[in-house]
RNA sequence: GCGCCCGUAGCUCAGCUGGAUAGAGCACCAGACUACGAAUCUGGGGGUCGGGAGUUCGAAUCUUCCCGGGCGCGCCA
């Protein structure tokens, strides 16, 4: 149930019709036209652009389409009324009963309206997060965690097979120097004093303490005075576990699990960075040579210019070559992302979206790059860059200071303002656009608070129908749905609300086709004032009341209309994974 | 220096694969409740869509150049 994708049908056809009776060319492209709301109401309830996109194609004047076009469609069921304006647009009024039965259609569609298999089943992996497993998540992951998760879900119902995947940094610097603190952790829980500056180069929040008393209960002081070689694996697994765990804790926290974690390490270890650093050498795409100090800032005091293997990036489109290996022999974070793309094409993912921050931006071609050639072009990677989330309270900045460990985790803002909220607010701007995330406004209760006010739609309507369901039972029987009459919603009110419910399946398409949830939470708020809106025109008008206790016909109708609403709000709310309310606290 | 992202009302931001006279909220002003929950709603003023050029029937949207802001630029991830 579209009502866009089934008005385009009906043009389309009645193009294919003109095409047979001669007064088109046969075989036009028609791809560009649309069928939208014209932008101005005033124009109509729909409008096509399709005379003007076929113009040059058919060669003839777009009006002189548009008329044709426009008789055709004045004569089908449902369309009051077809007029050609401006350059040739053609606009459509549509009877009332049309919506009428768009109503309908909805309330029977249930839980699918709105979903449409466009994915068919394809494998489509979704990779976010991805936080180095070196503490908790921070406000920030927490965009991107939201993000990743709310759109997998919408792909999902758009028919795609969705892997959530979480790629874990566990084989580079980060982790070396966790291990450390955790090492200066475990030294204090045997009792050591612990220098000033001892964390100068690694972790210094006190989340690492229970790791390292951990660690001193296990093993006593046997690793007090060995040397690093003795217990740095032991340490730096084990402290990469206790840290993944409290991530998974996080992700639990904000409701979102991981079908896979996929290691670093054991990418490594498998070899696979080096068969994958084989492969693109057989095939010339890895050759030696020397690169030039970046420019425009100063060299850092090392720097060398030395023979290093390079990946042909500039042949995909990348500006220059990307290095592989470090200067002590070991990978680059670039070789085994190539390597862990090339696993998931070879798990035969060819459509991939990982979510990042924005502070990767620099990243992103070097990575398409490097998707490009481990695929033979076969496979198509999509990079959603999150910015940056201010975090305030009452829009006074709270300071987070990484260095010293002390700053406001996800966990402390999912904790005072619920997952809920935290869910839809992350969403409430676009992806690569900063976010102010204020606590004091997320826990109001007012039309600011985005969450809230969808909300108090949806809980408003449950408690209209809580109260028909008192007042007027036989209203509300077996088969409402099936039964009412709908032709008494006559108000523009009610007729612009059912217009906007026909908007849905609309919102999930450009959300899926963009990968850009936020337009489900900006569908969400103007649903919810279209329903507010009529809401007060009852406050009134007594006689635009949901529930006319001497009138079950048009109580009825009415309920069916919320109802609808609800199962909208209901609807959105679940991608978000967001639970609706039955009433306000 | 180069690359990516951004620039829309006083403020915060939408604007769908290019569509008609560019929208919403906040703030400001003026209104609507003996309540199906006023935690809401209605109306009003407010704009060179950063600037120029181009593509075309048509540009906030695409191309290009400039201005301004953010991020990034071998051996961090």
């Amino acid at each position: 149930m579209n009502i866009f994708r089934e008005l385009l049908e009906l043009v389309n056809s009645e193009i294919e019709q003109l095409s047979e009776a001669g007064d088109l060319p046969s075989g036009l492209d028609v791809t560009g036209v649309l069928v939208e709301p014209p932008r101005d109401p005033a124009h109509g309830d729909m409008a096509t652009n399709a005379a003007m996109v076929l113009a040059k194609r058919a060669g003839k004047p777009p009006r002189d389409i548009a008329a044709l076009l426009a008789e055709r469609i004045a004569a089908q069921d449902g369309v009051a009324s077809v007029d050609v304006a401006g350059p040739g647009f053609i606009n459509m009024r549509l009877e009332a009963a049309y919506w009428h039965s768009a109503l309908a259609r909805i309330t029977a569609s249930g839980a699918r309206y709105g979903a449409f298999d466009m994915g068919r089943g394809k494998k489509v992996n979704v990779e976010f997060v991805s936080a180095n497993p070196t503490g908790p998540l921070h406000i920030g992951h927490g965009r991107g965690t939201v993000f990743g998760d709310v759109l997998a879900a919408l792909l999902e119902r758009a028919g795609y097979a969705v892997t959530r995947e979480y790629y874990v940094n566990d084989a580079g610097a980060q982790v070396d120097a966790l291990a450390r603190s955790v090492y200066l952790r475990y030294l204090e829980a045997l009792g050591r004093e612990l220098g000033a500056d001892a964390f100068e180069d690694g972790y210094p929040g006190d989340y690492l303490v229970p790791v390292g008393v951990a660690l001193a209960q296990e093993h006593g002081d046997k690793f007090a005075d060995a040397p690093e070689s003795e217990w740095f694996e032991t340490f730096r697994s084990f402290a990469v576990e206790s840290m993944l765990s409290l991530i998974r804790d996080d992700l639990d926290a904000l409701g979102v699990r991981h079908d896979l974690f996929s290691s670093e390490k054991k990418l490594v270890d498998d070899g696979q960075v080096q068969a994958t650093f084989a492969d693109l050498k057989a095939r010339d795409l890895i050759y030696e040579g020397v690169l030039d100090a970046p420019k425009g800032k100063p060299p850092p005091e090392d720097w060398e210019p030395r023979p290093q293997h390079l990946f042909r990036a500039t042949q995909f489109g990348d500006e220059v070559d990307r290095p592989l290996k470090k200067s002590d022999g070991s990978w680059t974070y670039f070789a085994t992302d190539i390597a862990y793309h090339r696993d998931k094409v070879r798990r035969g993912f060819d459509d991939m979206i990982d979510v990042w921050g924005a502070d990767h931006a620099g990243y992103v071609k070097r990575m398409k790059a490097a998707v490009s050639a481990v695929s033979g072009d076969t496979a198509a990677l999509d990079v959603k860059l999150c910015q940056m989330v201010k975090l305030t309270e009452g829009g006074k900045p709270v300071t987070m200071s990484k260095r010293s460990g002390q700053f406001v985790t996800l966990r402390d803002v999912v904790d005072k303002v619920g997952k809920d909220v935290v869910r839809f607010i992350m969403l409430t701007r676009k992806n690569d656009a900063p976010l102010e995330f204020d606590m004091a406004r997320a826990l109001e209760q007012s039309k600011d608070n985005p969450v809230f006010y969808v909300q108090y739609a949806h809980a408003r309507i449950r408690s209209v129908l809580r109260r028909a369901e008192a007042e007027m039972p036989e209203v509300l029987g077996s088969d409402l749905a099936g039964n009412a009459d709908l032709s008494v919603l006559t108000d523009a009110a009610e007729i612009d609300l059912i217009k906007c419910l026909c908007g849905w399946p609309r919102a999930v398409d450009s959300a899926v086709l963009s990968h850009e949830p936020h337009r489900l939470a900006f569908y969400l708020q103007e649903l919810a004032a279209a329903f507010h809106l009529l809401w007060n025109k009852g406050n009134e008008d007594h006689g635009l009341r949901f529930i006319i206790p001497e009138d079950s016909r048009v109580t009825a109708a009415r309920l069916i209309l919320i109802g609808a609403v609800t199962q909208v709000i209901a609807l959105g709310l679940g991608i978000f994974a967001v639970q609706p309310v039955e009433e306000m606290r």
